[in-house]
DNA sequence: GGCGGGAGTGAGAGCGCTCTCGGGATGACG
DNA sequence: CGTCATCCCGAGAGCGCTCTCACTCCCGCC
């Protein structure tokens, strides 16, 4: 196989730029504390040399790593088969090579897996860890949290840890978003404006109904129909929300995923969006929101910038003061709403 | 800031098992050559210490990481936004995860960071590195072959490194898929079947136009048209097509944002498919393929196996015998051809 | 001109692990 | 019963780095 050349040592750099290793670590940690003619020296010495410090020596007495965790909890592989994780999993990629950390990525595939990042994670091996894991009965954030090592959660956990302190999370306004959109429906002058939710057992579509709730009110519980996420749940929510409520000129489906299947129902069934019924999806995920016919009026979140974010409260050490922060949406409004 | 216990060492481990720290090591590492007794009571002290082995201390002896390096260029973040690379990333986790090697994900954005990958990888952080980077003129796989560690490409590269050694990569029969997509529309009895090439700066495309050249044999130019793998791309083209032969009956797209693209122009003009004009795609992305009107007829490719196989050869420390793998395709049937 | 102090540098002690090597126990065999 | 090979196990030497601590200068000050 490929035969490496030995790499340069420490040593090396110091003996040919006739200083102690000492003081070439000093230079190569930041330079503070040398004088100028040597700092000079060592580093063209660096540079000769081709010299890249052993990131494993150094953690070994610095005990940090400089890389930090994200995990994928398997349940959010579909979430991870969109754009939608591949967008924060990009803001959180950007932030940490800004600050000369890597990204260790696990991904994780059922039971055996939680062991196994639970011991990854407490084995000292990464600074941190940025989850994903939005069911409300997952085990794996109570998991990472007995790891002990410092964890940002990728939208609103369904728990509250038992010490009492808070957790650090980072989630778009899907209440707020929710809101928007209904509020947006109901200003169209629609009267009728039914809702189909996302899988109940995550936060973020628990959420989003609370949003719905808060703008209508008085809620008419035949409006409201349980979807997934998926175009397929969707399409069956639509058909019952048609078969139940044929008067119904509103929908606010609780991501884009879910609308595509409502519009698709809709045609079928010869009604117009946004004419007879108005449609408004949440994500704003593309390419879909802008495929389906008629295009997507929606919800966007800056993605990107959660992921961002996440990254950043994790390197600050964030977590002492703070438990949520929650980023704000904006209203798309495209043709079908 | 959480103060993470001091974690017990190997010594700690010898020190209550009565044994030497040589002896925990040798059971740690599998056990080969020391007596039951000792391994079952090695084994206790490690259970009831909690004993993680630290894996900075161990890489600086034994220069190994167990963690390889998935390096993503920039130009293939919109392919890393698409559910192809996610899937693809999967496959590479699962392989990784069950030789217990570690997944460090570098996404790179511009230039600096090219240099920045470069000196990582060659920094002997990794045990090698997966590359996606298919662009005909990108310097980063230049940069990581200097690198010298094992790597091994995702699709099959543009090039041919300058030391006459072939190329290590796994890919899709980008070329024998675009054959039995063009033959099924031949066989559908299609008489004037265009393409729509896809970015033309990537192998996959180039690929598959030369498969679609394979059976069409005598190719009226006016028939090809070059689209960039996207919908909007695919619509510009599809018009284009239009335009210069109405007479088109079939059109083979370069994948199926493309294809998708191209449905929505045809339903406009007033063309049904696959009545009038027949169309396929390429890659079977879900939920596109199955969102499109009417559902789109594909090449389907196992995107997760080609991720788990690069990992694979990647551990195997393939590179020695082989160059590239190809992996197989098939044609899914649905209603647009 | 002696002296205290600060700044710059080097020596050395590990960080926690693996691995070689040698010694002691054990079993096979003559 | 002696000899020798075999098998286990422990001692100890690092892997390449950081960091403390002591030492040496060289300044400013009384």
């Amino acid at each position: 196989m490929s035969e490496t050349a030995p790499r340069p040592t420490l040593e090396a750099v110091a003996a040919r730029a006739g200083v102690s290793r000492a003081t070439v670590s000093r230079v190569v940690n930041g330079g503070d504390g040398v004088r100028e003619p040597l700092v000079e020296r060592v580093r063209r010495a660096v540079e000769e040399l081709g010299y890249v410090p052993n990131q494993a020596a150094r953690s070994l007495v610095t005990r940090r790593h400089d890389a930090i965790a994200v995990v994928v909890a398997e349940p959010e592989t579909r979430v991870f088969a969109d754009p939608f994780f591949a967008l924060q999993l990009r803001g959180i990629s950007k932030e940490l090579t800004a600050h000369d950390n890597q990204l260790v990525l696990l991904l994780t595939e059922g039971r055996d897996d939680h062991a196994r990042v639970g011991r990854y994670l407490a084995g000292g091996h990464v600074d941190g860890a940025l989850v994903f894991s939005l069911h409300l009965d997952d085990p794996l954030p109570g998991l990472i949290q007995r790891a002990g090592i410092p964890t940002v959660f990728g939208g609103r956990p369904g728990w509250r840890d038992g010490t009492g302190e808070e957790v650090v999370y980072v989630d778009s306004d899907n209440r707020g978003g929710a809101r928007d959109a209904v509020r947006h429906l109901v200003g169209l002058g629609r009267s009728r404006v039914a809702h189909i939710t996302g899988a109940l057992d995550q936060t973020s579509a628990v959420d989003r109904l609370e949003g719905y709730r808060d703008v209508i009110g008085d809620v008419d519980a035949r409006l409201v129909v349980e979807g997934d996420f998926t175009p397929a749940g969707g399409e069956r929510a639509m058909r019952e929300l048609l078969d139940r409520c044929p008067d119904v000129d509103a929908v606010f489906a609780a991501n884009d995923l879910t609308a595509s299947g409502a519009l698709r129902v809709l045609r079928e069934h010869g009604r117009r969006a946004p004419d007879d019924v108005a449609v408004i999806g949440f994500d704003d995920m593309l390419p879909i929101a802008e495929q389906t016919d008629p295009p997507l009026t929606t919800i966007r979140q800056d993605i990107e910038e959660m992921g961002r974010l996440m990254a950043r409260l994790l390197l600050k050490g964030a977590g002492d003061a703070m438990s949520g922060v929650v980023l704000p949406t904006t209203l798309v409004r495209r043709a079908s709403a």
